[in-house]
RNA sequence: GGGUCGCUAGCUCAGUCGGUAGAGCACCGGCCUUUUAAGCCGAUGGUCGCGGGUUCGAGCCCCGCGCGACCCA
């Protein structure tokens, strides 16, 4: 059960007892309050004294001011705010009395009146009508410091989004993001298309999946943690142009960019190789950019990104030798690489999971090293083989493959390659994560059969990407946090006992 | 996983040396016919995150736990 407060609930009752319904309906609104507010314009009081137009208009209470037989309200909409200026004797008879001096904030409110302009020269509309159009019997934050805890505004976003107007800029933003880029690929012939969530052999990407049962089948299933081998199914079934704007869930870790469920943007392009994705990524997160924002530069904490001009582009094996002072000789060889690194962290003389290869000592150079200085947006190429498992070998250089990943500000954005499309070549590297997984990695690759079984009918040369739409949010959004950018992120419940208790109460009645 | 900090009224926060639990805003009552964080008078509101311990006495000291923020891995 939930515990209203009972002095809210007791102004329901006084509510009722005069005549006043707390929760009406079928209330319409004739304008927004931008809408009004445009009609006001820089019009004088005289002229719009002058002017008999009649506007309704709605929103929810979030200033209120009484001065014995007089008032004002400014009510919020979702397109601003605009004040209302109430007289008791300009209201049908005990309007005034029965529904204004009982409004509290965070109430819904209608009025009809005319406009005009307040002494100081606010743009304000003169009720003649005012109805009660919902009751809010909660508690608000403060009027003046709002909400700030950031536990608080995550917790009850329905608060955060109409106390604190960042936060419904920030969400604002977020649509543009993901309408502009809809609009970028249905621009380039690509197909939108949606693939199952719940998957019998999650595969796509390295990362623990969450698990779940279905009754009537009687099998597990996971949550995907990529749509990646979908999608190129599709490729195989001929759409040569697909995207997906997908829903992903990694049982990982929580953290400022991580949520175990995020939104990931994925394309697949046949007849395109990993240099036309990185001129493709580089137009994208302009064109998102400049329709999101306004512009192609953005402030993210002390840094302006600038997403307008050419990315750098960096290859993988050069980045770790320029941080570490190592030469191209030594970037390749496992044990040099391993000198360097006892050289700074002397504590892992005896540490047993250090990596044995190139490939896995690239990653944690890299992480180490290189990522975090990765301010501007960058391409960064080479990845090595190893760690690459749906990646088409480089040409010239087999451990290598064509692949890179986009870094914002050390962060993680994007990740594309030449796909894999022979299909020993493929289930041998399926193989080799199998042995991972045997061998205790959790992270490693399942054995796709059926994907195999689709690479064996031809995918035509395809390259892929996959690009975090939290992430650009946030950078876009120039928000630190990735549950600052998602609505309701993942949170531990507050009370593990309470909330326990009440399912079982449920389960009873 | 480790470290640091935090958790006190609905919200934002004080709380001294261990000695009766505080303020502003919100909410309630009263005054006020153009306010701009309006003002004035009065009242209500507390599991001080949870559980132990020390003490005559704990919001404060000690131990454990929970939740969160930040940093590190």
């Amino acid at each position: 059960m939930y515990e209203f407060d009972a002095r809210r609930l007791q102004k329901l009752d006084v509510l009722r007892d005069s005549g006043v319904t707390p929760f009406p309906h079928n209330l319409r609104v004739s304008h927004t309050t931008a809408e009004v507010l445009a009609l006001i314009g820089d019009r004088t009081d005289a002229s719009l004294s002058a002017d008999e137009t009649e506007v309704t208009f709605a929103g929810r209470l979030m200033f209120k001011n009484e001065m014995g037989k007089v008032g004002f309200a400014r009510l919020q909409d979702r397109t601003g705010r605009l004040q209302v200026f109430v007289r008791k004797n300009s209201l049908p008879e005990g309007v005034f009395n029965q529904v204004w001096k009982k409004l509290d904030t965070g109430d819904h409110v209608w009025v009809r009146g005319r406009m005009m302009r307040t002494r100081t020269g606010e743009a304000t509309v003169r009720a003649s009508e005012l109805v009660l159009a919902a009751k809010c019997i909660a508690n608000l934050p403060d009027k003046h410091k709002g909400a700030t805890d950031p536990e608080f505004r995550n917790r009850h976003r329905y608060v955060d989004l109409f106390i604190n107007p960042e936060s419904r800029e920030t969400f604002k933003l977020r649509s543009k993001v993901v309408r502009a880029v809809r609009d970028f690929f249905e621009a380039r012939d690509f197909v939108e298309v949606e693939t199952p969530i719940l998957q019998v052999i999650p595969g796509g990407a390295s990362a623990r999946p969450f698990i779940t049962h279905h009754n009537a089948l009687d099998i597990d299933l996971y949550m995907r943690i990529a749509p990646e081998l979908f999608l190129k199914r599709l490729v195989v079934g001929g759409m040569e142009r697909v995207y997906e704007i997908n829903r992903n869930f990694r049982n990982e870790g929580v953290s400022t960019k991580h949520n175990p469920e995020f939104t990931m943007l994925e394309f697949y392009w046949a007849y395109a190789n990993w240099e036309d994705l990185m001129d493709l990524s580089e137009a994208l997160l302009r064109e998102v950019c400049e329709k999101a924002t306004g512009g192609t530069t953005v402030q993210f904490g002390e840094h302006t990104l600038d997403f307008g001009a050419p990315f750098r582009r960096l290859d993988m094996a050069t980045g770790i030798a320029e941080a570490t002072g190592l030469s191209a000789e030594q970037v390749r060889d496992p044990d040099a690489l391993r000198t360097r690194w006892l050289q700074d962290h002397p504590k892992d003389e005896k540490n047993p999971d250090l990596p044995t290869t190139m490939g896995k000592w690239f990653e944690r150079f890299f992480d180490e090293y290189v990522e975090p200085n990765l301010i501007q947006p960058t391409f960064v190429m080479g990845y090595p083989t190893e760690i690459s498992p749906l990646s088409r070998r480089n040409d010239a250089d087999p451990t290598l493959t064509d692949r890179f990943e986009i870094f914002v500000c050390g962060m993680e954005l994007g990740n594309g390659f030449n796909e894999l499309n022979d299909p020993i070549d493929q289930q041998e590297r399926f193989l080799g994560q199998v042995a991972a997984r045997d061998a205790g990695d959790q992270e490693a690759m399942y054995f796709d059969a059926d994907y195999i079984k689709a690479l064996s009918y031809g995918m035509p040369p395809t390259a892929g990407e996959g690009i975090g739409i939290d992430r650009l949010v946030m950078l876009l959004s120039g928000n630190m946090s990735i549950r600052d950018v998602i609505l309701f992120p993942t949170l531990k419940p507050q009370n593990p006992t309470a909330d326990a208790a009440a399912d079982a109460t449920e389960g009873d009645s």
